[in-house]
This record gives C-alpha cells, structure tokens and sequence, in this order.
DNA sequence: TATGAATGAGATTTCATTCAT
DNA sequence: TATGAATGAAATCTCATTCAT
C-alpha cells in the first residue's frame, strides 16, 4: 500500500472540508478556544492551506456560522409556505417536529456560537438577524395571520411576537449545552407544552364560539 | 492605638472590590477576552494582591458567578414566599416586574458568561443547577401549584414546565447581546405577552367553571 | 511547418520577463518584503515555471541585479573612450548628464538592493566590485589622467579617488529613496555643484600657468 | 555558586539594554532577518519583557535609531559652534577628524539600516530629516558662511550644498558594508581628499587676492 | 513546459502566572 | 500584605518551496 499522498488536491472540497472541521472544533471548544491546529488536523490539512481558503480564524468562524444557517431557515420556509394543512395542524404537526429536531442539530450549536461570539462581530449579527431572525420571524407571523384570517384563532399578542414560539427552544438549548450532564430535561416535552399552552389561548373557546 | 487609617482599605474588602471589577471586565469583553492585568486595573490592585486570593483566572471568574447569582435568586424566593397575593396577582404584578427588570440587570451578563464558559466548568454549572435553576422552578412551582389549588388556574403543564414563563426574558437577553443595534425589541411588552397567553391558557374558561 | 504562433510567447523570454518583474517588486518593497508570488503574477507567471528558471528567491534576485549593472557600465565605458572630448568637456558635457541621469534611472533601486542585501552575498558584492566599482573607476581615471597629461588638469588626489565625482550621486539616491518626500532636493545641482567645485580645484591656475 | 537568578529587577536599565543588544543584531543582519528572539537572547531577556518595553519589532527599531542618531549630531552641533577656530583650521583639524570617524561609528550602521528600511517608516525618516539633516545641513551651513564672511572663502556652490562634503563619508558607508573584503579602501584619505579639493577650490587664489 | 494547490518551518505577539523585593 | 518586572508556553499567521497533474 502506498504512503498517504501529501498532495490530494480537491480544490473545490477543500473550503467545505474545513469549514465542516472547524464547525465540530468550534462546538466542543468555543471559538477562543479552539486553535487553527486542531481544525487543520481535523480537516487532514495543513496550516498554509487553511489560510489560502481563509484569511484569518475569524474568517472561518463567520463562514461556519452562514453555512449553517441558511439552510435551516430555507427549510423553514419552504416547510411553511409549501404545506396545505391549516394553521393548527400544521403547528402540531410538522413545524412541532421541526422546532424538536432543532434542538438536537446543528442549530445548539450555531446558537451557543453566536450568542458567545455575537458581539464581538457585528457584521455577522447584522447578517443572522436579517437572514434569519427577519425571516424566520416574518414566516411564522404569516402563519399565525393566516390561522386568525381562518377563524382558527383569535387575535393576540403572538401575532405581534411569534418568536414566542422559540422560547422553549432556547431553553432546551442553553440547557444541554449547560445542565443536561446535572439534571435531565425532556426538551420535547417542554417544547410541545409551550405549544399547547399557547395554542389553548389563542383559539377560540366555545363561549367566544357561540357568541360569534 | 488610634483608630486604622481610612486611606486604607480594610484587607476584607478587596475579594469583593476584585470581583466587582472582575465582573465589569467579563460582561464587556467575556471572559476569553479580559485580562487579568485589566481587572487588576479596575479594582486598582497589583497583580500579585489578586492572585493572593484568585488562585486562577477561572478561579475568579467562578467567584464573579457565584457572587451575583444568589442574590437574585434569595430575592425571588422571599418574595414569591412572603407575598400574600393570589396567584394570578402576583404573576401579573411583581412576578412580571421581576421578570422584565432581570433582563436590563446584571443576570443578563450572567447568562451570557454561563453559556458561554459553562460548558468548560462543570462545578459551575452543578452549582448553578442546584442553587439558581433548581431552586428557582421550584418556588415558581410552588407558585402555580398554589393557583392549582385555589382553582384559580387549571392543571396544565406549566406545573410540569414552570421554566416556560422564563422563556422570553431568556430570547430577550440573547437579544438584547446579539441584535438590539440592528433591530429594536421591546422586551418588556415580549414577557407581558407571554405571561399573558400561558394565564388564558391556564385560567378556567366559564364553560370548565360552569360545567365544574 | 507553419511560423510559430505569435500568441505563445517563446520560451527563452521568460527569464528576462520574470527578471523584469521581480525588478519592478524589489524595487517597491525591498528585497525581504517581495513575495515570490507577486513576481509571478506581474510577469504573468506561474510559481513553478520561476522555480524553473530559478532555483531560489535569491538567484532570481541575484539575476536583477547583473541583468541591469553591466549594461549601464558598459555605455560608461564606451561613451568615455569613445569622445573626441578634452577632459573637462567631457566631463561637463556627456559625463555630468550621464551622472545625473543615473539618479533617476534604475541605478537608484539596484543601489538601494546592494546595500540592503550585499552584506548578505559575498559572491553578488564580489561581481559587482568587478565588472562595476574596478572597470568604472579605471575608466575615470583614465580619464583624468589623460587630463593632467593633457595639462588640463594639475595632479591632484583625484586621480587616486576618482570615485570622488560620485559621491553626489550617492547622496542623491541616498536622499531620494529616504527623504524626497519630506524635503526637496535638486539633485542636478547638487552633482553640477560637486564638478564645478572639483574642476575649480585641478585646473591649473593662472599663477601656475605662468609659473610653468 | 548560585543558579543564575531568575529575575533581575532592573528596570530603568533594561530599555537600553535591549536597544544595546538589538543594535548588534540590527546591524548583523538587517532588520528583516534579526528574529526578536535572538534579540533577547543577547539581551539576556526573555520575550515577554522585550513586549513590555516595545510595542512591537518596529517600535524596537525606531527606537535603536533614535538612541544612536541625536548624540552624534549633538556633537557636531557642540564641537562647531565651541570652537574659537578660523573655519579653514575647523575643517582641516576636528572636523576632518570627526568625519573620518563617523565611517568607522555606528553610524555606519545606521546609516545601512535607514537606507534600507526608511522607505517603509515615514515617520521615523521625517524625524532623521529634521533632526539630523537640517541640522547637520545647518551647522555646516554656518560654518560655510562664516568663512566666507571672513574673507577665507569665496562664495561657492558649498554654500548651498554643505552636504558636499560628506559625500565620501557616504562613499565609504557603503564600501564598507559591501566591498572591504574584497577591496581596501582608504576611507581617511578619501575623506580628507574630498576637503583638500574643496578648500582648494573655495579659497582666494593669488589672482583673486590680487584683484581684491 | 506549465500550473497552483499544498506544505510546514518559523516568525511575531500575547498573557496567565510567578516571585524577588 | 503588596508590588509589578519577568517568564515562557502557546497562538496566529506568512511565505519560500515542492510536486502531482
């Protein structure tokens, strides 16, 4: 067998190859912490070619955090927009599953990232926030109006913040990156209660039915 | 013998003046970030004072944690428990003003320190856990535990999930770090709404009371 | 066979090409501060083919430096030997231009390079008092002592130091690359002036035309 | 005997030290190739505390020019106008002398170390300007014009450009950075040869003392 | 010939920590 | 107690050179 080639020349891999490694360096370190040697290792590349792709570890950071988000929220949108199911069914079914699923993905992840590096980069905050947090934001409320437009709900305060929604999301996130080792939390369980909870107050009840 | 010149600071203070100025330190820059060398700076002591009484740097930063973290909690608990109030009035008046002040104060450091060095000190966190997170559901617990069984609330999983009402000052806090320069929020009316939605869901609706 | 198409350059001028470039960076930065990369990019270049024509960024450097001292020597010597001219004319005509023209020419940047680098080569230096300080000091010698033979001139300790009529020159490139741009200074003159003065001083006065 | 200490607590010395020692290295190897660890190695310094004195490497350097450059042109300064010498006596005796000396002073290598890495550091050449150009200029200036006054000169081109004079003083800078060991050069006698020549040529000749 | 992706040694700089005073 | 000069390990980043293609 023939000794590891030194030369493996992928250039089109590469950047993502790095990306990828620095992505799981920067999750178990923090970004502070995690030396450009150990991405490089990770990546099965050296350190010159590391800074041909980017100029400096803040670079790679930044490339790391919009490489992962994007996707998330196209899904998002797409999941929303494509689905022919009524308000509630939809937060009960696919969008609950979806908000679970966060948790447990890459998203703690990106999440934990930003909050500890946001404000030292405000490009990239300016960057989340439009691409994700507006967006995101603006897909959701959609989905509320639609349900009130329906009849499906009453008129609240989740139409203005529908980030609401996310609370328990944040929670379950700050909370495995923090307590999970101490005390078990059944994230999906507080997600969908948070739902259920919310759900019970916006629809209609049965007086305001009769009324109506 | 006279009385110890004022000039002089008694040496009990100093731990405290270090972690004062140990705290400022972090909640600026983090704590990556901070210097030792600036920290001494601010608390206006020589390097070799502060690691008289820090043995490290984590040292001190633990300290920082630990000095500002019970306090708030001590306050919640004495409140929650001397208050004479039913449940719905409490929630709505000091529960919430205490929620929407936590957000401006210093806990807002605190969370972001945590999530951001937690996971390297898990001490600190078992700490946390037992004397912030535990604690402070349980007296929430307490709390709608009581409505329960005033029937000023129905059973719901908000008695399973109390940390859900704590949802929005934690999106606020991240917020605040994160977005407030690009996009406004106002966290105050944000924890209301919630407060707001989770009591409709969890207040008997004349059909139940009636039926009841 | 058809005539070589003109698009491919032919290969035996690569090397004057990439030596021209690395001339034009050198001269820009400085030795130590020229990135084989740039050299390459300017002449159009790829890595590997100067690697081809160079071993290393000090033969590539070592090539500026002769590619464009023998030339200027050359036209010295040939200029001198060739005028019909009586010493001073020559030397207030063709020589005094010839001089101030090397200020401004690229003399200046390879005078600059050799000072930098010389103590570096030994080999480069030893080139250079060769083919340049040896045959362009001869050549001024002759020239002065055809003067004095002539009874232009007196004997005088210029035909020992002949490089005397270039210290003005020196101190011209000397200024230009360090100071030109906080204050000015009219190098032209200032070479006149050094002629002027030294002509003053051999030529044989009217007492001691008498006298002989 | 005991172990080499440690610390040595001396710091009002050690900015001078470590100037003294990057110097030597400066002047070995150019500013490029020194390496600040070779700097503190003959400091006898560690890294750290050559960062605590000096921002950077640049800072370093600007600072070893600075410390040699002002006492040399305080000397002139001092000599030229303490002396109750006719000007033609000044120059022939410590004048000359002085000049001669410079070649073989540090002054040699700073005067390598400012061609070579002036036009990189505006700053640093605009302090040489006017700290050592205009005032050098200056003195020798007035000495010029004091002559002249005093009816020991005639008026010349020197008056102008006093530089003049200090052109083989760059002449033999440079010969001996990049050619002694290929070929002497007898710097004292060049030096005195350039103001042998230019007295002669600025002195009243009988003629002119005639006609006067 | 010709390319340019890839290497890796080595440079500057930072900063938590120590300890002579 | 109290100081702050001094240490040195370790981090980021650069660039001359190589070699598979």
């Amino acid at each position: 067998m023939p000794t590891k080639p030194r030369f493996r020349r992928r250039k089109e891999d590469r950047p993502n190859e790095i990306t990828e490694a620095a992505f799981v360096e920067f999750s178990r370190k923090g970004y502070a912490a995690t030396r450009v040697t150990d991405v490089c290792k990770r990546a099965g590349v050296s350190k010159g070619l590391l800074y041909l792709y980017f100029k400096t570890k803040e670079d790679l950071f930044k490339s790391v955090i919009r490489n992962f988000v994007v996707p998330q929220v196209d899904a998002l949108k797409l999941a929303i927009e494509s689905s022919p199911l009524p308000a509630e069914a939809f937060l009960r079914g696919p969008f609950l599953k979806l908000m679970q699923e966060l948790v447990n993905s890459r998203a703690q992840t990106v999440i934990r990232l930003l909050i500890v590096e946001g404000p030292k980069h405000p490009d990239l905050t300016a960057y989340y926030c439009d691409h994700v947090i507006a967006e995101g934001s603006a897909v959701m409320q959609k989905l509320i109006n639609k349900g009130v437009a329906n009849r499906e709900f009453v008129p609240s305060a989740l139409q203005e913040f529908p980030q609401l929604l996310l609370g328990p999301v944040l929670i379950s996130v700050v909370w495995k990156s923090l307590f999970e080792r101490h005390r078990a939390l059944d994230t999906d369980a507080l997600i969908a209660a948070q739902l259920d909870l919310v759900l019970k107050a916006i629809k209609p009840t049965h007086a305001q039915e009769v009324t109506a």
